[in-house]
DNA sequence: TTGAGGTGCGCG
DNA sequence: AAAGCGCGCACCTCAA
């Protein structure tokens, strides 16, 4: 453990080497890097440089942040407090802002030695410290490899920290040695640990990093998954570049939404209080359960799934109904009196609260930087967070109540808080999601033969099963029908029971009977039900199952092999989505037609100089279709908007039949 | 005070 | 034998 030179970072040109780096807090965009540590071994370089002191505050960095917690009322409620905590937590924080003059000492070496492409920079969630190094991984020449990606596809089951893959596969426990004396008083800060500590703990964690990939990469060999690793570390340089990117968030909707949710938050909670007779706490299940229950004489619903000695079941159908029953499917499928006030009331706290910490996130430029997480979910579909950008609530509502604040199907106003996600001037949100993404999959995957064709025929696919299901009924009926269909056929692959399947008809008042329409699925397309049970019997035997991308799932106990099926596709769809996203964003490096910024599963949103849209986006769309894959397109829908909020169905009106997009694209990706 | 688990809910 | 799946976020509750 020694104090890093800067030749001593450059000595590791051309060779592997493991980064890791000290910051005040996990968002690059508006907190700072204290250190650097490397670990050479190839080079005889271990060590850590430190680019932080104490006495340089930048307060000009926290303006804006401190700007927006100045208008919070901080004594009112316990959140309040929590952010007057932040804050404090926050202000001291900067205090730690890189000292200048060592940070343009050490970080150009930094930059140098990734320009060589025999360098293999190594980290440990290697995006984060690109971000905070200010390396672009989407340009530098050198290889990169992330040890949490390693460790997520050796074992998707497996937790991806560090201290947690280096007790798993290198069976030591380094960490807390390095950690625990600075941790009983600075815990989250490690700026106040003193540089001897966090030279110790930096290094080590470089060391363990290095390990990991000399541990894990033979593991990857021999799984036969080095080529897929290739394809996600590619990926993961589109990831830091969408991140990078950022997404502008609108500050004065953002403001009106609040200020309208404020409105509406007093009237509807004094609805609630008049209605029950007294004031509480309705953000407390119990306290909301005894309120519109007990006190307004009202039976609590019983849950009806139980077993044969009457004992209710535990089963996800039956998880509806928890013993304080305030769920919004209760309180709807009961006709609860005060179901409209409650459920509105929620929406109205979640959007306000989603609104307030945007503006917190945001940076001085006034964009989200969310963080997109290629290990976030164990079927390997992103996960995404601060903030996530995946959850955001759609323009339309799922449940229709006439509502006196919050209107009816339609989110309005500031509700459609999606349209305060919006493109920067000049530039228009180009959104193509894959239709019927999963059901798709659902034919490659299990090659049935009617579901193939059906796709061949870039039929709808949804409606071609619901057709050939309940027969041709009409083109309202057969809508319907296709509604029916997509529940039923989600509910059947990802095994859901015939009783909760018969539980969603009668919800929805489907005239079905779940058991005939089961069998009557299963013998229409007989490729099916085959197929489950070699996959399933496949997942039994071999403790896992392997994607048509290579990569491997495991279920966390044997008796949930079941999960197995969702996985494949669903994941399987999360790993098509990443190759032909690869391919589109080469196109728009050689073309400069824009950016991608953000993945939502099947959806991808672009941001499009307008003059390149009428092109771009069916050109882009025709990349996601993905053709070559699978031998069968992924049909798109193209939608195109001034945000993320006010997206109108977009009408092609150039024949790209004429471009040969291939021509950008010169690293193929997987194949 | 802190952390884990439960509840509830948005998206796909 | 039994079973829709996968996330993140915010709050409350209760134990340590």
């Amino acid at each position: 453990m020694t104090l890093l030179l800067r030749e001593d970072i450059l000595a590791c040109k051309g060779l592997p080497v493991a980064i890791d780096t000290e910051t005040t807090g996990l968002h690059w965009y508006s907190d700072g890097i204290i250190g650097i540590g490397i670990h050479c071994p190839k080079a005889g370089v271990s060590g850590y440089a430190h680019l932080c002191r104490y006495d340089t505050i930048d307060w000009g960095k926290a303006k804006h942040k401190t700007e927006w917690l100045g208008q919070m009322d901080f004594s009112k409620s316990k959140r309040g407090r929590r952010v007057m905590e932040e804050r404090i937590f926050f202000e001291t924080a900067i205090q730690a802002t890189p000292e200048p003059i060592r940070a343009a000492h050490f970080l150009p070496a930094v930059w140098e030695i990734v320009q060589d492409p025999h360098t293999l920079l190594i980290g440990h969630n290697l995006k984060f410290d690109a971000h905070f190094l200010g390396l672009k991984l989407w340009e530098i020449p050198c290889l990169i490899m992330d040890t949490a990606i390693l460790t997520h596809l050796v074992d998707c089951r497996l937790r991806k920290s560090l201290a947690s893959a280096e007790n798993k596969f290198l069976s030591s426990d380094s960490k807390r040695a390095h950690v625990s004396e600075a941790d009983k008083r600075f815990g989250k800060m490690p700026w106040m640990w003193g540089e001897k500590v966090l030279e110790d703990y930096c290094t080590n964690d470089c060391v363990v990093t290095y390990q990991l990939a000399e541990t894990l990469m033979p593991k990857i060999r021999e799984m036969d998954l080095a080529k897929f690793l290739t394809v996600q570390m590619k990926y993961l340089r589109l990831l830091q570049k969408i991140e990078w990117r950022g997404f502008r968030v609108e500050e004065k909707f953002c403001h009106d939404a609040i200020a309208e949710f404020d409105r509406n938050i007093v009237s509807l909670e004094r609805d609630l209080f008049d209605a029950v007779g007294y004031t509480f706490d309705y953000r407390s299940s119990n306290q909301l359960s005894d309120a519109i229950y007990e006190s307004l004489g009202i039976d609590k619903p019983k849950n009806p799934f139980v077993d044969d000695w009457g004992v209710p079941k535990k089963t996800p159908a039956a998880k509806i109904y928890t013993k304080t029953a305030t769920g919004t499917p209760l309180l709807v499928k009961h006709d609860h009196p005060l179901k409209t006030t409650i459920i509105d009331l929620r929406e109205t706290i979640k959007l306000k609260e989603y609104a307030e910490k945007y503006l917190i996130l945001r940076d001085r430029e006034g964009y989200l930087h969310a963080s997109f997480n290629p290990t976030g979910a164990i079927t390997g579909r992103l996960s995404c967070s601060d903030p996530n950008l995946q959850q955001l609530a759609a323009r339309y509502r799922k449940y229709n109540l006439e509502s006196a604040y919050t209107g009816g199907s339609e989110r309005v106003g500031g509700y459609n808080l999606r349209r305060s996600l919006c493109s920067r001037p000049g530039y228009k949100i180009v959104s193509v999601d894959h239709k019927q993404q999963e059901a798709r999959l659902l034919a490659i995957l299990s090659g049935e033969p009617t579901l193939l064709k059906f796709m061949a025929e870039r039929q709808d696919i949804h409606m071609a099963i619901a057709i050939q299901v309940w027969g041709d009924c009409g083109k309202e009926k057969n809508k319907q029908h296709r509604e029916w269909s997509k529940a039923t056929v989600f509910g059947i692959c990802y095994g859901m029971s015939d009783e909760s399947l018969q539980e969603h008809y009668n919800k929805h008042s489907i005239d079905a009977n779940a058991v005939e329409v089961k069998a009557q699925f299963f013998g229409t397309f007989r490729g099916l039900q085959p197929w489950f049970q070699r996959t399933m019997r496949e997942i039994e035997v071999d403790g896992g199952i392997r994607y048509w991308s290579g990569r491997y799932w495991f279920p966390y106990f044997p008796s949930e092999a079941y999960k197995g099926i969702n996985a494949i596709i669903q994941g399987g769809a999360g790993d098509f989505l990443a190759v032909v996203l690869t391919r589109a964003d080469q196109v728009l490096t050689a073309t400069g037609w824009g950016y991608l910024i953000s993945i939502i599963h099947d959806e991808a949103l672009f941001e499009i100089k307008e003059e390149f849209i009428d092109v771009a986006a069916p050109v882009l769309a025709s990349v996601m279709e993905g053709f070559d894959i699978f031998g069968v397109p992924f049909l798109t829908d193209i939608e195109v908007g001034d945000s993320y909020g006010s997206l109108e169905p977009f009408e092609t009106v150039v024949d790209i039949s004429q471009i040969d997009w291939q021509e950008y694209l010169r690293t193929p990706v997987f194949q």
